[in-house]
DNA sequence: CGCGAAACTTTACGCGCGAAAAGAATTTGA
DNA sequence: TCAAATTCTTTTCGCGCGTAAAGTTTCGCG
């Protein structure tokens, strides 16, 4: 490695022996060059060491490879997990993914979307934070931006939706503890932050109801994105008062199962399907956490793979056809039931 | 807001009745020009609401004001947490923040930092992995961008370091425990990824000394970042095997004791400080699952306020003196002890 | 009122690259 | 072997802003 120092692209293609719009072409799309000629920038890059200067590139390119990916709330290690995963094959696939988060606020998650519209992404991953978002500034948003919104739908917004069959969570986990037990209630927030809580709602009534069952919702009180503590000081209330309506408990997410799960053990409560147990629980989502709770916890999983490769394929596709889809298209991923202790 | 489209900066001082050179200045530092002045610009601003082009901005300047957050696993809420404070202080600060996860991986952490370079931060905030870190790339890094280091340590390297006191954190607990029982052995991975696990180790064994206790250091083994799973089956190996030396047990970290808690909770130990219980556990970190384990987790909590605090103010400090500092400053926070059910 | 300092305007150039057009060189295929 | 197709070079312009220098206006203050 020469330490001659390369100050730009022209002195580049100097020492390489190439003109510079060819140098220009290559850092655009390495294939797109001759093969020979793709060697011969390829063996000077080693000798020199050059990098074009991102700011100059993206200033006057139609199309960056920017990528920006949005959660709505990051200290959520679910997110976390989906987050790293889109990340890691947006790089495979030769974008700049920047990741950001929402925090749980609807005034960042605009502000994000601002400072995203100055980094002219070529598309956007957004998983917008449901009830709490200002749909207006979303729209607006994905009419500028070509857009891929997951795990968190809004109709009609965005080229394309990418997330979770939530009816498969709840038909999979309540077949499961009907087949093994009393049939059981549903335990979620008063108004859920999410989507996804409102159509696991609707689909643990319709699944109950196709069985014959009674089914039985049992709501908490509880605003913002702290689920376990609304879980934990839910259940305690509930479990301290007339207890649950039966003895089996299909919570809406896992981080509320987890603050359940820590009400059950402070009371003194035995969770599991084994003797001397009182109460079944079982949720959704798959947590990275939920493997140790105590007990384990028996959970639909989500399928991170397809939706973070689905996703992420999709953005591509989107950019690749110049922004825009001629149908907005939503690739739902059922769930795998994880059999634990807790149910 | 008139939707007259202004194109830059020029346009932008036409409408504004302001020339382009004191505009440059103003989106510099606000404070730079004549208030009577910035209330025009900002008038202007509200009717015709033009942003500078970042990327034409960035270009020439000196010194930018983009501002890298790197730390080694985002996926742990611990990190989110800190991640999410000092993002917020950045923005507090007039910087812009960019949030990056090494995912455990050092070739990652690499990729990351030359990444960074071609953003041309003016500042770094770097929480390095530890062990596995490329020391030599990172101390390059160091000496091209302005660092600061965070929660985990490299002597030497980076302008300043902010962090935790690893020693209070050890006396806390330590202290507490033997003040009220047995005291405690030391529950740990065999080949910790951060530094910090190797102070707290040095603590303990000092801290144990001083008071006339004998150690007791218990390994196990694992490598990685899964420190619950690790913590987990370690802890079934010792529990399945003679059991724990003591009856009190401190783990290194609340992510081990997590996975310690699961593996007692599975084999029927009573974890707690009341009559019946076979184990105490106390822990580090004050994690923020901590307060949902079974039982609730007493642990020594990290200053997460301070630390944040201190490492943007230091950051900040680092750039206005033009990225160096005369000699390296440490910064260490002590614990506050958390007393929950475990111990 | 007048003076100097501070702030502003005008003018001009440069940053590093994208992009387009026209011509030269190379490759391809029959 | 030769023309068409592809690829590369040369040339030129522009992006949006930073920055510097020189000249002009405004301000503070005695």
């Amino acid at each position: 490695m020469d330490d001659i120092k390369i100050r730009n692209m022209e002195e580049f293609a100097a020492v390489a022996g190439i003109s510079r719009p060819t140098l220009s072409k290559y850092f655009h799309d390495p294939q797109s060059v001759r093969p020979s000629t793709r060697e011969r920038i390829e063996a000077a890059l080693e000798q020199y060491d050059y990098r074009p200067n991102i700011f100059a590139m993206n200033q006057n390119r139609k199309l960056t490879r920017n990528v920006g990916i949005v959660v709505p709330y990051l200290a959520d290690p679910f997110f976390a997990e989906i987050a790293r995963r889109i990340e890691q094959r947006c790089i495979e696939m030769g974008y700049r993914p920047t990741l950001f988060s929402s925090h749980g606020e609807a005034a960042l998650e605009n502000d994000i979307l601002e400072s995203l519209r100055s980094l002219k992404p070529a598309g956007v991953l957004l998983a917008p934070l449901g009830r709490a978002s200002d749909r207006a500034e979303i729209e607006k948003f994905c009419a500028d931006v070509p857009t891929v919104l997951f795990d968190s739908n809004i109709e009609g917004v965005g080229e394309a939706f990418v997330g979770s069959d939530n009816f498969s969570f709840v038909a999979q986990t309540v077949d499961y503890l009907t087949r093994t037990g009393e049939a059981p209630c549903f335990f979620e927030m008063r108004t859920p932050a999410n989507p996804n809580a409102n159509k696991r709602r609707t689909a643990y009534l319709e699944v109950m109801q196709r069985l014959g069952h009674e089914p039985r919702v049992v709501k908490v009180e509880g605003e913002g994105w702290a689920f376990e503590e609304i879980g934990q000081a839910g259940a305690l209330r509930i479990l301290d008062g007339g207890g649950f309506p039966v003895n089996t408990i299909l919570c809406s997410n896992d981080r509320l199962a987890i603050g359940l799960l820590s009400a059950c053990y402070e009371r003194g409560y035995r969770v599991g399907r084994g003797e001397g147990c009182a109460l079944r629980v079982a949720s959704m989502d798959d947590h990275p956490f939920s493997r140790f709770t105590c007990p384990s916890l028996t959970t639909a999983a989500h399928d991170y793979d397809s939706v973070s490769e689905s996703a992420t394929r999709t953005l591509r596709d989107l950019i690749e056809s110049g922004g825009r889809f001629e149908g907005r298209t939503e690739a739902l991923f059922a769930a795998k039931l994880v059999l634990r202790a807790s149910a």
